[in-house]
DNA sequence: AGCCCTTACGCAATCGTTTGCATAGCCTGA
DNA sequence: TCAGGCTATGCAAACGATTGCGTAAGGGCT
């Protein structure tokens, strides 16, 4: 911070009192003073270069127009949407975020969280959080605006914006047994995270609507949504010695790792196994043969979320829980499983 | 901002000064008292859960240990190992960062660098920075330290940490002749941004010492480093009518554009046209050919930047340009041209 | 003309920390 | 014993903006 010009400055040139200043900038207060005053000492003001110092502000008026976005890892590519999504709504009213990433770690969030709120965010917006967090639930309950975003505190009151994980799971498998396959294996997240327990639980669920069964065997649980764990969850599928022809990942990178493991193994997607995924990453299209999957709009996503945030900051209620629409993207990574090929074939001859 | 326990609040439960408490609280400051107050001091405090109020200490201290860090568009892949990379460091200086996006738009741009002077960062850390930039340039010089990632200020005393451009290209180059490519087009950046500049100026420069000619007519200028100006700057070079056997882009973004347009018009890479692109973006070996491309290292540029920052901030000197180290990496995107290919293959036949 | 109300602005306290200076007490040394 | 010095703490003024309250001037009304 260097020296900066003050109220005092502009008071001093304009020969008025500071707190004539201060109403003069504002522009509600501004309608209790003169017009020829308010228009001389606004002048004054950009003549001199005169830039609010919202430290000061923030100090008198026990509001920073700040709020902490805490994500897990910005480098996980579905986040770069939302944040921007976030930054958009928060920049227009007048708000700036710190952001910080937490890597899933409990310290970290931890110090992190007391960071921001050392520097005194208005609010708090979680897309990191675990389903047990009690910390952030303590200061939900201590009246600051708090949201999460992508998951929630469960149970809580604190609100949140999530996405459709039924509907999105519901897609994918309704999609995968009308393409004929019924030995669905599934590679599910990390059951600490809300996002991999209600994809599991609407997995089961949709499993059951069906008349299906999904049996225990064919169903590995990652340790966190990465290409690694894909690979492994899929090679522990296959080590089972279970017969399935399609896979069903909680997101898409783990459903990438599986599409290594398979093409380790010299197996080909679609042609041997059949793949789906979660999130619709950016550039997934890129990737042959193409990742089917639900997209979920990050952007809007986040938009919503601080929009939400927004009327909490202006202390207004918010509905406990916001669902997200999720769509499907079919690509080429689902096709009848090669026995129902082979059939078709054989009846239809090229 | 919540009611919150201040250091009055602990001098009155301590029966002590404020100004005693405060002391206590400070490492450095606390010698000066007795062992005894400033353990009963510090008990209070955490046990009356006291967290230090970072809003008034910046104000009375003038510096608000953040720095903002001007992006942009955190949403392209290059960007977030960039960002972990600064935050990790900061952080553990005890800073905490602002994070913006610039859509590299001008007017937004000061819009949000003025956001930031209002919120009092000590220091900005610019890697959206354009060729052209008097209004940083002004800030740098009234003393706020500033640092530019990625690009630079063109010319200007303001630090900066870019990557070897000179040496990207040049392997590239080098790597596209040694397979018998002696026409290669090429899609160069927007050259209102240092990186773009830089890399066609590398082209050049590497062109000719190798004794080779790039005419014009095979050199289009992308406005924007993106996949759509990618796809049409491929576009034009076919409908220039030129011929060229290799494109050299200036990014991996306008390298997939490229990519994709080749497909359009049936053409396969690297069968008939070799492609590079330059960034070596996440996930990109994921998607087939394999682009070659030249590595910039994200995450160890950020953390560099951000200790360079540091050292600005405590008063010290840095060097007016650091340059990171690049690496090729090479995959599946370029082969020999056609033509000797097939004389190879007409001479050692299978 | 006198009263009151409004308008337009000044006054001063306040937010929570930090820090230069003052001071009270104690110790040391001559 | 007393000057002088040191130690440990208190005092109060900042930092810059905001805002409740006070008040002078002016105008309208009777």
């Amino acid at each position: 911070m260097r020296k900066q010009v003050t109220l005092k400055d502009i008071a001093a040139a304009a020969g008025v009192h500071v707190s004539t200043v201060s109403r003069a900038l504002d522009p509600v207060t501004a309608t209790t003073l003169s017009d020829e005053v308010v228009a001389q000492i606004r002048s004054a003001a950009t003549a001199m270069g005169y830039r609010r110092n919202r430290i000061a502000s923030s100090l008198r008026t026990q509001q920073s127009k700040t709020v902490g976005v805490v994500l897990p890892d910005i480098s996980n590519w579905i986040f770069p949407p939302m944040v921007r999504g976030i930054e958009k709504v928060l920049e227009e009213a007048g708000y700036a975020a710190f952001f910080v990433n937490t890597d899933n770690l409990v310290a970290r969030e931890e110090r992190l969280l007391s960071a921001l709120l050392e520097r005194g965010v208005d609010g708090i917006l979680h897309a990191a959080v675990l389903r047990d967090s009690p910390a952030l639930a303590a200061l939900a309950a201590e009246g600051l605006p708090v949201l999460t975003l992508n998951r929630r505190v469960d149970p809580s009151r604190i609100p949140c914006v999530i996405n459709d994980e039924n509907a999105g799971i519901q897609m994918m498998v309704t999609h995968l047994v009308e393409a004929g396959h019924s030995q669905i294996a599934a590679i599910s997240g990390p059951q600490a995270l809300s996002t991999g327990m209600m994809r599991q639980q609407a997995l089961l669920t949709t499993l059951a609507g069906m008349g299906l069964r999904q049996p225990a065997c064919s169903h590995v649980e990652a340790n966190g949504f990465s290409e690694e764990e894909g690979s492994r969850c899929c090679a522990e599928l296959f080590d089972r010695g279970n017969h399935f022809t399609a896979i069903l990942c909680a997101n898409d990178r783990l459903a990438l790792g599986a599409l290594s493991e398979l093409r380790a193994r010299g197996l080909s997607c679609p042609d041997d196994v059949s793949l789906t995924g979660y999130n619709d990453m950016p550039y997934l299209d890129w990737i042959a043969p193409g990742l089917t999957t639900v997209r979920i709009e990050q952007a809007e996503a986040g938009r919503v979320a601080a929009e939400l945030m927004l009327q909490m900051l202006n202390g207004a209620e918010v509905p406990q829980e916001t669902v997200m629409p999720v769509t499907m993207i079919r690509r080429g990574s689902v096709t009848p499983p090669r026995r129902l090929r082979e059939l078709q074939a054989s009846r239809n001859p090229v």
